[in-house]
RNA sequence: GGAGAGAUGGCCGAGUGGACGAAGGCGUUCGCCUGCUAAGCGAAUGUAGGGUCAUAAGCUCUACCGAGGGUUCGAAUCCCUCUCUCUCCGCCA
């Protein structure tokens, strides 16, 4: 959510990012609500004021016998238009808020204009595509052929877009989760926290999910929703609350499954692991000062692509423009793996700065120990990484041309395996 | 699921219709004192939204005692609804 008075202040600097975006909104409406709200504030104060002057006035002369009988009748007409300018000051600050909800956040100067995802700019690659004496297949074919990943039964228990892992295949992802949460807790300095997997509507408008994305989510029947990233259980644990300075950067490692709709994504990646409904991720969350939050996103980038390091899979880092951003993000590299499967890189992580959108609607703040004010925080997060993504990219990469696996030399020490055969 | 108790500032805790943004204590900050530390003394110490204004400071007004409504000239205090927490019983991984 973007401040009302930087949209009032800033009003063409706020267009012109709004556009670049390739978002439509018009603001005109929004600055007529904020002057009537204004004014209407100042009307209702006004009589406030001189109803609270007329009650103490009555608490003096309560014991000297004065009737104020005329003035009580004439408070009492003046509560009533207190009532009716309240009302109306509400109805206005909801019809404001409910528009402001749905305006996306102002992208960083740093990040490219573009329309869409064919002008990310690459920052970075690490690695090298393996090379295959055989025409490699592609995971699920792996997966299948050795009998560690089931989408036929998956659709049978549940439906299309889940998954079933089996032996050798839980294992693997069991250590990949291990792996992401040792590195970042030790290496990284981040405290891990295990967090509910359903939140409350309250959180999920804090993060961004609502109000405008509801068909993406699944939600129970009393109003709860399935989280779709830790992202918003984990940013939601310092909603509403004001941390010191001095303890910033606050960084946090979180273990979830994700649940998404997808809707709208119908026929796009059917098959495998790459858009499932349900699938593991380990996400890197951070509370950070405002005048470091950009430091703070290199830092976190580099913290998830540690992991495809340690892992030997080849990747590129994306900077994504401002037409492919993220409703929320003023700022995203995406983390792209090689498949070489489908000869193509693709997402594995997506690390952004918020700045202080999230942190607005969320009341997230930080004070030093002499400020009078307090500030709002900057939050950021990136999945460190996708665990179904990752298993499939080491599948595609380590495989051999008898269809088994090779166990990355990273993750032995937790699987206790070297290679994938069709019976582990 | 049944029965009861509760929700007040960073924390503890008083307050049952007016002088209460809220006693007292703890904590924190600043100052004094002090071989050092501790203790002691003094002062300050919530958030948000308006107005003034330079998007400053200051001044000023308003709102906020779990949330939302109601009664009243006036509500932390009385009434209603909801949410959450705790205790006991039952059930359960």
């Amino acid at each position: 959510m973007l401040d009302i008075k930087t949209i009032r202040q800033n009003i063409d600097l706020v267009k012109r990012a709004l556009e670049n975006r390739g978002s439509s909104v018009e603001l005109g409406f929004l600055l007529d609500q904020d002057a009537k709200r204004r004014s209407l504030i100042q009307e209702a104060d006004e009589l406030k004021s001189k109803r609270n002057q007329f009650s103490n006035r009555i608490a003096k002369e309560k014991s000297s016998g004065v009737d104020l009988e005329a003035e009580k009748n004439e408070m009492r007409s003046m509560s009533d238009r207190i009532k009716s300018i309240d009302v109306e000051i509400r109805e206005v600050e909801e019809a404001m808020n409910g528009f402001i909800m749905e305006i996306p956040n102002i992208p960083h100067e740093s990040v490219p204009v573009g329309r869409d995802s064919g002008d990310n700019q690459i920052v970075r690659s690490w690695g090298e595509k393996p090379e295959f004496s055989f025409t490699p297949k592609d995971h699920w074919d792996i997966g299948e052929g050795l009998g560690i990943l089931d989408f036929k039964r998956a659709a049978k228990v549940t439906g299309a877009r889940f998954v079933i892992n089996w032996g050798a295949g839980a294992l693997m992802e069991r250590a990949i989760v291990n792996l992401m949460l040792d590195v970042h807790t030790r290496e990284h300095g981040c405290r891990e926290v295990l967090t509910p997997f359903m939140v409350n509507r309250e959180s999920m408008t804090a993060t961004g999910q609502l109000p405008k994305f509801e068909e993406e989510l699944f939600a129970t029947n009393n109003d709860y929703f399935l989280v779709p990233t830790a992202e918003v259980p984990v940013t939601n644990l310092y909603r509403s609350e004001t941390l010191n300075e001095e303890d910033l950067p606050v960084k946090l490692v979180s273990y979830t499954p994700c649940f998404r709709r997808e809707a709208g994504s119908y026929g796009k990646d059917t098959r495998g692991l790459i858009r499932l409904h349900q699938f593991n991720k380990v996400e890197l969350v951070r509370f950070a000062h405002p005048s470091r939050s950009y430091t703070d996103l290199e830092e976190l980038t580099g913290e998830a692509e540690d992991i495809l390091k340690k892992l030997g899979l080849h990747y590129r880092v994306v900077c994504l423009c401002t037409g492919d951003l993220g409703f929320s993000s003023a700022k995203t590299y995406d983390l792209e793996v090689w498949m070489p499967a489908q000869g193509v890189y693709r997402e594995i992580s997506s690390c952004s700065n918020f700045e202080d959108f999230q942190a607005r609607r969320g009341q997230i703040r930080y004070k030093a120990k002499q400020a009078k004010k307090t500030e709002l925080c900057h939050t950021l997060n990136g999945s460190g990484l996708a665990v179904g993504r990752t298993l499939a990219a080491v599948l595609e990469n380590y495989q051999k041309e008898d269809g088994t696996v090779m166990v990355p030399e990273v993750l032995k020490p937790y699987m206790k395996l070297d290679l994938i055969t069709p019976i582990s």
